[in-house]
RNA sequence: GGGCCUGUAGCUCAGGCGGUUAGAGCGCAGUCCUGAUAAGACUGAGGUCCCUGGUUCGAGUCCAGGCAGGCCCA
């Protein structure tokens, strides 16, 4: 005889407890690694490439949501049996890091670290980005990211620098690579450029700033002056000519000093005191015109002349009309320039400091001269007025310093013979949610030369070799350098390709034989991860390998950001290296927020670290909220979110769990013997879930497929209400009563067996189903489900993804459970308008259907819609007269297509007949009352002739029913109790309190018992009627009438104003 | 200024092809259950489906134009 049995479930578990033990246990029995390994030998492969994550702090739960999927969507294609190379990523070089070393260090500008060590400060780099890969490893193993781990990917490391090395190698040999002079926005403290990219969004704040108005005298004509304004009053020490609209008026204006001004006429309001207009010209006729620029004595500005061009980008909305252009400090400025020839003037070196030649301004910085300028203005007497001007302006994203526009050299991949190519392999790719790729292709449109060169320290080092003689030189390679490299090899041999080691290198010029350094400059991150879909599959050496790995069938990351980041730098470098898409499918998901919808930030104090939440919610229900979340809208995150989850799904699920273990085990239920009931002979009740399970299978697999994540957890969850709320439910009694379903095949309840069949089939499908979307949980029941017979493999994540069998699904009885359920609902409905409660019996339930084809699927479901209304009988009503006044309406569905424009004359016509009367046509014989459908009536209103499906009844309820309506469905109960059914009724209601008093008395489930009762005649003659079922119901083996033994655990009760006193013995 | 997305119950959100009386969860009100029990179930009240116009016999759904919010880019 098999004594194994299943262990008993806490139904009030503590599932943070549990994931921890099932942690554990994975870890313990080497479960992850069995998992990467199991589809080793498959055929079938599924490529997915992780977007690098930063390195850089711990995960937050934003993080969580994203790894989520990506677990999901891994472990889904594993069960499934596809090979796969679960290969985590870490996001390691860049001026991100850098800030948080300095911040550690407490340096605060470029001199700062120079001055600390490039080689050491590279080095705590480096180290940072291996604590923070390594707390970021342990904070995914506990959301259950099952990854190989001991094999993740470094952006930092050589392979992906040399392989980025390539790629620059490649576009330099098609001519993309050159070195532009640009004008761009700055940060004086990180001593370096950004990016379109990293100003687009996020780098702009409102900021005060001065308003300034200058006059720009004109040169030979007395006390004329051009009118300007601007907000950065630093750069009129570089202004070199000023421009105005070609096609706008300006006036010529003379104010009470005497004074004459030309602005733009629609900006006048901006002279302060009174003025006269003498005359009104178009933009155009000054041109050319001459004047004295504010800071002529400078020695910088020898030498140049200043005059007015035109352009019509000058705006009408602010300032005079006027602009004073600094080229050398100014993106427009410097485009005019170009176009025009004019001289540029480059103000401030790299810390924002001013360079040789502005005299006393020379090595000030341009944060601490505003005050001098007005100065110097006013000394000129060219100051016209000051005001506060409040704005967006762009800021540096990382320290909140204010930007500035400087003139600098910077190294750019020219996108022009890109962009189209790039558009084309973009659209190859499937976008999830669609329109991602809209915005993709807005963004490729949009975007300018990429600029890949940082004027910093820790990074990419880009392999261009500028020689004095103008040549430049990409290296490829690091045997193309070792092969090139002329001086300092030994001094990079045995270092990674980063400063300061790589500086050393010389080279020769090609050209002029000059020995030849490498820029200082280093690389833009996101070159760092575009290049990772050939760097981290053996682009260069194992090409093989990668052609059977590329393009990936799946990435994953937020959008925001990432069209312009991380798929933008995939895009371009895999249009550039193979003109391939890098990525069959990209899903992507929205922003997290927290419960209130507002922002998270670490300073609002609002932001949840992953632990917290994993402590408190349980990694499980934070997964649930994740998936279950429509990933193209914002997520609402917190603690209330994921215990409701948890309450909607998890709790039901493991109770429904809790249930099937504590009778199975009762039961001697044993999966592994071979008795199970066939599932044709099992009752339809059992047929009905099983046809759900497989009908779930179906929608859950294509959900995934399709990646629709959400769509899966809805149906799962439909699933479980289903399976909790009317299988075990309607089943209940199958499992209480007498009989066992174990080994001794003699007195196997066969009715019993089949339930136990049934809920062990959906419970361990489940749990597959769900594994990779609740890893613990799932894990936690197939242990004790399947493993506690030794049965089934180790883990349920190296099982095999659930598969359907069509040949259970049943939709008709499918509906017709449906159909029920909704019956029972609206008899509910009208049971409790009457005020009668379930326990009570009653004798009769009408129901009338929408539509009469529906009376064949309420046939089967009836036995279960009485038990479930306790009531005796059910009648299908087809003459709802007996209750109700008839109603007709049109089916619009139908009659519609039939009678198009002509459909409000039917209306009208219809409105005439009486209801009744239209119903009788539809009947075979309409002169008997029970009359069937005549399924080829004809029904004539007015001129116009329909059939039976065109129309359908409805009625209003009459006296002594209680009726309940809703959808078309009427329910109608009838509230006569006699003499019986109250009987009846108060024999359920002792059974009711004697299962109480077990209860109290702490009797277990299966005790046997003796039940005493002392009342009066009237209870006594209930109980006599109704002996046999209460000791049935109450496990009495005997019903004693007298007053109970000491021994007994009594209680005193009043039953419909009768007393009785109640007493249960073991 | 251009592009994209969103607008449905107090809140968060579902609503394949246009079709009878628009759904769920939470919250609220009331009731039940107590052999899944620190759970659970049921019933009820909540809607101008952002507005206007159009197409259609019929629009939450399709089209156009607005309005509001968000995102992306000038």
């Amino acid at each position: 005889m098999d004594e194994k049995s299943f262990d008993i479930v806490n139904s009030k578990i503590d599932f943070v407890m549990m994931e921890k033990d099932i942690l554990k246990w994975w870890e313990d029995n080497h479960i992850v690694k069995k998992y990467i390994l199991k589809n080793d030998k498959s055929s079938q492969r599924f490529s997915f490439i992780d977007g690098p994550i930063t390195a850089n702090n711990p995960m937050g739960v934003h993080h969580g949501w994203g790894r989520t999927y990506k677990d999901l969507f891994q472990r889904f294609k594993t069960m499934q049996g596809f090979k796969q190379r679960y290969q985590n990523g870490f996001d390691g070089q860049g001026l991100w890091i850098e800030v948080e070393v300095e911040k550690e260090l407490g340096l605060n500008s470029k001199r700062d670290i120079e001055k600390f060590g490039i080689d050491k400060f590279v080095n705590l780099c480096k180290d940072r980005v291996l604590r923070f890969a390594e707390i970021q490893t342990n904070q995914s193993i506990r959301l259950a990211y099952w990854m190989d781990w001991d094999n993740s990917y470094h952006t930092m490391s050589d392979e992906n620098n040399y392989t980025i090395w390539h790629f620059l190698k490649v576009c330099y040999e098609n001519g993309w690579v050159y070195e532009g002079t640009d004008v761009m926005p700055w940060c004086p403290r990180c001593g370096t450029g950004l990016s379109q990219h990293e100003i687009v969004t996020e780098g702009y704040q409102e900021i005060v700033h001065p308003g300034l108005y200058v006059k720009f005298p004109i040169v030979d004509k007395e006390n004329e002056s051009l009118l300007i304004w601007t907000t950065t009053p630093w750069t009129l020490t570089s202004n070199t000519f000023a421009y105005v609209h070609p096609d706008l008026m300006y006036s010529k204006v003379e104010t009470k000093d005497k004074e004459i001004f030309y602005l733009m006429s629609s900006r006048l309001s901006e002279l302060g005191g009174e003025y006269t207009v003498l005359s009104e010209i178009p933009g155009r006729s000054l041109e050319g015109i001459e004047y004295h620029g504010p800071f002529d004595e400078l020695p910088i500005q020898q030498g140049v002349k200043h005059t007015v061009v035109t352009s019509d980008t000058v705006s009408e909305s602010e300032g005079t009309g006027i602009v004073h252009a600094a080229p050398g400090a100014g993106e427009e400025d410097f485009e005019i320039s170009k176009s025009k020839g004019i001289t540029v003037i480059a103000p401030l070196d790299e810390s924002g400091m001013f360079v040789d030649g502005f005299d006393w301004l020379t090595g000030k910085s341009v944060f601490e001269v505003n005050e001098l300028i007005y100065k110097s203005l006013k000394q000129k007497g060219i100051f016209y007025r000051l005001e506060k001007y409040k704005h967006r302006y762009p800021v540096c994203w990382r320290c909140n310093t204010e930007l500035v526009f400087r003139l600098v050299n910077e190294w750019f991949i020219s996108m022009d013979a890109l962009r189209s190519q790039i558009a084309k392999v973009t659209r190859k790719a499937n976008w999830v949610p669609g329109f991602g790729l809209q915005r993709e292709l807005d963004w490729l449109n949009n975007m300018d030369d990429w600029m890949i060169s940082k004027k910093r320290y820790w990074g990419l080092a880009l392999p261009i070799f500028k020689c004095d003689c103008g040549h430049f030189d990409v290296i490829g390679s690091e045997q193309e350098l070792e092969r090139r490299a002329v001086e300092g090899w030994e001094k990079l041999k045995g270092q990674s390709p980063h400063r300061p080691w790589i500086d050393s290198i010389k080279i020769e010029c090609e050209k002029c034989g000059e020995k030849v350094s490498r820029i200082l400059d280093v690389g833009n991150p996101w070159l760092d991860a575009g290049i990772v879909s050939f760097s981290t599959l053996g682009y260069r050496n194992d090409h093989g390998y990668w052609k059977d790995w590329f393009p990936a069938d799946l990435i994953s990351e937020s959008f925001p950001g990432q069209f312009r980041n991380w798929f933008y730098s995939l895009l371009t470098m895999s249009t550039a290296l193979e003109n391939s898409e890098p990525f069959r499918t990209v899903f992507s998901y929205a922003l997290m927020r927290d419960e209130n919808g507002d922002e998270m930030h670490k300073s609002k104090g609002n932001a949840i670290w992953f632990e917290d939440a994993a402590d408190q919610m349980g990694v499980d229900a934070m997964r649930w909220v994740y998936i279950n979340h429509n990933p193209a809208a914002n997520l609402n995150f917190g603690l209330g979110i994921a215990d409701e989850s948890r309450r909607r799904f998890i709790i039901p699920l493991w109770n429904v769990y809790s249930f099937f273990v504590t009778y199975a085990n009762i039961d001697e239920f044993n999966p592994t013997l071979t008795n199970s009931i066939p599932l044709e002979d099992r009752p339809e009740l059992d047929r009905w879930i099983t046809s759900e399970l497989n009908e779930l299978i179906v929608a859950v697999t294509e959900s995934l497929e399709k990646y629709d994540p959400a769509n899966a957890c809805r149906k799962m969850e439909q699933f479980v209400e289903f399976l909790s709320n009317w299988y075990v439910r309607r089943s209940r009694r199958r499992f209480w009563k007498s009989g066992t379903a174990g080994p001794n095949q003699g007195d196997v309840d066969r009715d019993k067996l089949a339930a136990y069949n049934t809920l062990y089939n959906c419970l361990t499908t489940l749990t597959k189903l769900l594994a990779p979307f609740l890893p613990y949980t799932t894990e936690s029941m197939y242990q004790n489900l399947v493993r506690s017979f030794d049965i089934g493999q180790e883990s349920v994540h190296l099982e095999s993804y659930p598969v359907p069998d069509l040949y259970c699904i049943d939709t008709d009885l499918s509906a017709s459970t449906r159909l029920g359920m909704r019956i029972c609902s609206i008899g509910r409905a009208a049971r409790s308008q009457a005020g009668i409660k379930v326990r009570q019996p009653l004798q009769e339930l009408y129901v009338a259907l929408p539509v009469l084809e529906e009376k064949d699927d309420l046939e089967i479901i009836t036995p279960q819609i009485l038990e479930e209304l306790n009531v005796k009988k059910l009648s299908v009503v087809r003459d709802e007269m007996d209750f109700s006044t008839r109603s007709v309406q049109l089916n619009m569905s139908s009659v519609g297509p039939k009678f198009g424009n002509k459909l409000s004359d039917l209306k009208e016509a219809l409105l005439k007949e009486n209801p009744e009367d239209i119903f009788q046509q539809t009947r075979k014989y309409p002169d008997r009352k029970d009359s069937e459908l005549d399924p080829n009536c004809k029904i004539l209103i007015g001129n116009f002739e329909l059939s039976h499906g065109d129309v359908n009844f409805t009625s209003i309820d009459k006296p002594g029913l209680s009726v309940s309506r809703d959808a078309g469905y009427t329910v109608a109960i009838t509230t006569d109790i006699g003499i019986e059914l109250a009987s009846e009724g108060m024999a359920r209601e002792l059974v009711h309190k004697i299962q109480n008093m077990r209860r109290s008395a702490e009797f277990d489930i299966a005790d046997q018992i003796t039940t005493y009762y002392e009342c009066d005649s009237q209870l006594k003659d209930v109980i006599s009627a109704h002996n046999e079922y209460l000791r049935q119901e109450t496990l009495s083996v005997k019903l004693i009438e007298g007053n109970p033994p000491e021994s007994s655990y009594t209680e005193n009760h009043r039953l419909d104003g009768l007393s009785i006193t109640l007493g249960v013995k073991r």
